[in-house]
DNA sequence: CATGAATGAGTCTTCATTCAT
DNA sequence: AATGAATGAAGACTCATTCAT
């Protein structure tokens, strides 16, 4: 679960061309190449393309669980404050690791490398069940409605988020800024889709106008 | 534009193998194999793997856009009650061609198929001009808010609807309906995302609690 | 089971250089190059390296057993001419497919190739199995001995042929033969090594002096 | 010639695989993992693969010569005597070097390791040179017969035990000793190999029925 | 003295495509 | 119009060996 430089320096390659290519579309030739390494050295660090994969995974998913769990036991937020910080986690962690959110999409596209899919399907389920754990408080606390659908909640966000961050040429063109510098529309693209899904949220779990 | 039998049966065939295993995870040996046919056929009838997939996008998408604008200008419907058939509109189309829809999910995550990925963002583009026109229609009439940002709404009915279609299993999972036939499930949840997407929408678009 | 002339040729040139060089001596390429045709046909026409070996083993087994059972079932020769013609079965077989029976004896070394060392071990087995009932009968008529190893005097005939082929320059250096031409040493040769044997049998198996 | 400890470890580790899978199917890391050793310790000790083996023919071969000679000197046995416990002496130290032997006979089927091929056949040279003076004595003496190939006479000695040593599942199955503890079946095996060589060497070598 | 890191050459196999028929 | 035969290029991976430390 530690990599050394070298081994961090063909991942995040790999993770690179995975977004790019996908990963059948990514030769391990490809990767030594841009890497600068002897092509053998993937398979002497990883074993193979699909563990190189699997190593990409460790890397990067690491600490999702834990701080998603940190958030929700913090006694000072209210259930809806909690809800909107799993959002603006959620909006940063993709948009800061691109790559590997496009990498993760493919993984659930194709039905290839199943132990990834599986890891990426239980940290899935172990955060909607914290999320409906704080949900459930939320209701006890009677700020939240009686019948909310979490996984839907979930594939709200998540999906909004995806398919947001996969079409950002779009939604810059469509509104015309083409002209501002990336830096700057990311920002602005982050803070709209921050206020858009919150308004959602607050939609489906509080009975607000 | 238009294919005959064995045209389509390769399509087909090749349809769900891409949904499968991928555009690079498949070859054009798994096609010709489970579409009964030579293998040599597929260039022949084709010209190339990449133009068969470019077929199979010709055939499945073709209709999208008119009825989504046959849908606008039809004058005995609300705003509302026109987004709200776009919405069921979209989950129908997406449900019954789970298959291609994976296939142009994949598209969009990997930059390969430039001549599709650019086809695609068309149908988006077009589908999004014609969806923001009738909100706008909407905005006059007074009945929806003034400051909508439509990329994002579509964004939401997109990447909401992707999400769960990808995990249906984790939503049967979660909601311990696995005792429930498939066909059953699939009614279910179509109702529910229905109506999850209609007030997600409701409450973006209106000033009605 | 039946080969083409192209697929024989790849196959016959397999067993030249795998009776050189052993099975994982020799590479795919060393056999697509000295059989002049493209490298991919062997798995092409073959499926593997493998099954190519195997693709050899049919070919040149084939009508081993039913011959040796069609002379056991001749009524006209006597037990003991039987056995000598045994005898001269095997060392026509093992002289003419020296190359295939070097390959045979490299596979009983190796554990490799599981599939045809227990082909082989068939064909030994049956092929006892039939001496043993041809032994049996000998002794029914009083020619042969009462107690006979069948297994250990199969060895000596086995065993002693090939070694002898093994070791053929050797055996004409030994004997000062170098001048001899090839053909004539092993017409020599085999017809010392038919009388070696039948010497050999015969104190085994009869009480004539 | 004379190897340290690990040196030995190395070696026999390569005689226990290359008996088991032959000389191009085993590896060098393979060799390494079993014996617990670097990777790299063979290069630096051997220098090569090839070399390995070859250091592991003279740790093995070194006194056979010598015992034979010593044998063939002692005047206190009759020819015959000696010839029977040659054949005893092959047959123990083949039975006891099993894996030894299997990496030799590999050696001669295929033409590598041309430095090893060229030493075996020295030693057998050798060998069959003082067992054919032994012969001459014998003639001399009146007690053999006059016409003796010895060649194929060491032929079928060497076969037959080969032969005997690679089949011993099937010489067990064939004679129903698949109860009979391993240990024993060998000390058996022997008991009978030896009888029946020494039979055979009595038929060709000696004027007695 | 011994070894972890590294690699160029090589392994077998699969690929999409072509072409003569 | 349709296809069996064929192939060059590329695929992932393993090899024995080297070298700086």
């Amino acid at each position: 679960m530690d990599f050394n430089d070298k081994q961090i320096q063909i991942i995040e390659t790999a993770e690179t061309l995975f977004a790019e290519r996908g990963f059948d579309g990514t030769s391990v030739r490809d990767i030594a190449d841009v890497a600068g390494v002897n092509v053998a050295m993937i398979s002497y660090y990883f074993g193979s393309k699909e563990k190189l994969m699997e190593a990409l995974f460790d890397l990067r998913v690491g600490s999702v669980k834990s701080r998603v769990e940190t958030l929700i036991k913090d006694d000072s937020l209210s259930p809806l404050e909690k809800v909107n910080m799993l959002i603006d986690e959620h909006i940063d962690r993709v948009m800061q690791k691109q790559c590997f959110h496009k990498i993760m999409l493919g993984v659930q596209v194709t039905n290839k490398n199943p132990a990834i899919l599986k890891a990426a399907n239980n940290v899935k389920i172990s955060t909607t069940e914290v999320v409906a754990e704080m949900i459930k408080d939320g209701q006890k606390k009677g700020v939240f409605k009686k019948k909310i659908d979490v996984v839907l909640m979930m594939n709200t966000m998540i999906g909004t988020v995806s398919q947001t961050m996969m079409s950002q040429l779009f939604y810059r063109e469509f509104n015309n800024q083409e002209g501002l510098p990336n830096e700057e529309f990311l920002v602005l693209l982050k803070r709209r889709l921050s206020i858009h899904i919150k308004t959602l949220f607050k939609a489906i779990l509080t009975n607000e106008a």
